[in-house]
DNA sequence: TATTGTTATACTCTATAACTATA
DNA sequence: TATAGTTATAGAGTATAACAATA
């Protein structure tokens, strides 16, 4: 026998992006909030198509990463992602646990470690780059094709 | 006397937008990720100019929604947001705190507490709406105008 | 001296789940 | 039953500071 619930689970309010009735004062004519409420919305869209792996964005960036750039250490792995040694740390932890990513000692340099996928990290990589596209097309699905590359356009000069 | 450093700070390394020389494979082509990746670099100027006073984005925007709309209470300050009651709750703690926003007890339904700012927190606002301002315009400098305004309704669209 | 990785620690942001009071 | 607020708890993400090993 299951135990009743008490209670429903609570479900997640809708995201307006710009609900009416509201008055947004001077956060209507800031960049960087309009930035921010956009990825409030995108984020939703990620969590809901690719969450139940474990993978967020931070680590999906970072897996890209280290596929794409063989025997990266830590370190640059961080530059890259904008984030410190510490926190580049972890994240390449939270890669190994599941043996999606694994450390080997740097040849070259016996201070640095270079990380690399697993053949396991490999396989689920490719399955992880479909469902990210397929989130990623939907929410650009909401641009026409010429706004979404003006967009990236703009983007990439901040 | 003062103790003397073993070792400097270390000091946060500058954030490349598209740095040369590395593969970023897929997330050249995602829109979210080139969202993410901008909104890295303009969190970076937030906390370099506002970041002083421990006003994070998040809490302005809860000080400026609560300011413009009087009388709000929490649970729909969340949903404006998009975070849940929980989350609200430790927004306006976090405001409560240094005595920038306090509680009243609702006049037409005694469950709900009413937000508003207090006088310290009016004054406090003006000068943070001056920072943070400041700090979006130099941002916001990267771009023509009418760059900025096409910017902003594409990202309204999501 | 500077850099790489690590550890310890702390803080912000956010969520889930359950509880109380009220609607 | 549903909603507002609260509490306890947890986890992700990130930072600072210090240390050892190596460059």
């Amino acid at each position: 026998m299951s135990v009743e619930r008490q209670t429903e689970p609570e479900k997640q309010a809708a995201f307006e992006q710009w609900p009416d009735g509201v008055s947004f004062g001077v956060l209507r004519d800031l960049i960087g909030y309009a930035l921010r409420r956009a990825q409030i919305a995108i984020y939703r869209d990620f969590f809901a198509s690719v969450g139940a792996d474990g993978i967020t964005p931070p680590l999906f960036a970072a897996l890209v990463l280290i596929a794409e750039n063989p025997d990266i250490n830590q370190s640059r792995l961080g530059e890259i992602l904008g984030v410190n040694r510490a926190a580049a740390k972890a994240l390449v932890d939270r890669l190994t646990a599941p043996k999606l990513v694994e450390r080997q000692a740097s040849p070259s340099d016996r201070r640095a470690n270079t990380i690399r996928l697993t053949p396991e990290g490999q396989a689920r990589l490719g399955d992880l780059i479909r469902q990210v596209q397929a989130h990623d097309a939907r929410v650009a699905r909401r641009l026409a094709p010429e706004d979404l590359s003006l967009l990236r356009d703009l983007l990439g000069r901040f």
